[in-house]
DNA sequence: GCAACATTTGCACACGCTTCCTATCACTGC
DNA sequence: GCAGTGATAGGAAGCGTGTGCAAATGTTGC
């Protein structure tokens, strides 16, 4: 059963290096969100995730999915980024149990200040991780395995 | 600045691709460990850390770095551990400022029983992931990317 | 009326931060 | 030798926050 530890193995050491490179990018966004627009990678990504959809509104289930939450967190994640005035609930008109998000102005506006600050943040993050030698093949696949080459 | 704006997009894709897999991973780790061991992630990976250690001990700054924890996140996470029987915390003799952390044979067994879950979980979640074309080559690249090929 | 669904709320717990505390090195000067 | 000083490793407790689970609440469709 050589084979088979082999692959059991490569998968462990996978998800040991995948987890390890997203903590530190997670990391290194998390700071960088936190001091200069106070929100959390969450946040930004909901924020973020609901600007791309193509500036339109989401149901509250689509967030969570979106931002892998549980209902509940995303409920008061949702409630925190409206108190804020970064986003708005309406009713949906055809299904009343649901509730559409969508950004406001003032949201987009933040979102907009925010987005060099991740972007700059993400390239540094991931030039750092590219000089850990366990790391660089996967920095180097995340990039090269996009659509456009 | 269209070449420049291009690499920006591939990172934030690349981000959201590697988050979402992680997402992904992490939760059927979680659910798996969780209900057949009572094990959150995070308790594994430090049990699997301490075992892969030469089976030897870890200071607990070492623990805080594998796990990507907090000083005194820790400090609980290892009391909880050691609570349970699964783990011992040892003075170090040359430096006795020191803890060193090593597993129980308690700890041993139920790491050997829980390994097996792990590794089939961690194979199915990522045939799974495989499945969604946005994750693909990624997976493949995380697993193509390891010393032995 | 009743089952399925979308969302919210109450409860418990883990994590991070901060502060305070102890024990232990590693030096220094006497 | 041996106190005195500063740095280091770790623990304890309090506070705030985010999260998941499970139990409500309101809605829809049959």
């Amino acid at each position: 059963m050589v084979i088979a530890d082999d692959a059991v193995e490569v998968r462990a050491q996978g998800w040991r290096t995948l987890a390890a490179l997203h903590g530190r990018l997670e990391e290194a966004l998390e700071k960088a969100l936190q001091a200069g627009f106070d929100l959390s990678v969450v946040e930004y990504t909901v924020l973020d995730t609901l600007a791309r959809q193509d500036g339109w509104h989401m149901r509250m289930q689509q967030v969570a999915r979106a931002a892998a939450l549980s209902h509940s967190a995303t409920t008061r994640l949702v409630t925190r980024l409206e108190n804020r005035g970064l986003l708005n609930r309406t009713l949906c008109a055809d299904d009343r149990r649901g509730i559409y998000s969508s950004l406001t102005d003032h949201g987009k506006e933040l979102l907009e200040r925010a987005r060099p600050v991740h972007a700059a943040t993400l390239k540094k993050a991931l030039d750092e991780a590219s000089e850990s030698p366990e790391l660089t093949p996967l920095v180097e696949a995340l990039l090269g395995t996009l659509p456009r080459p």
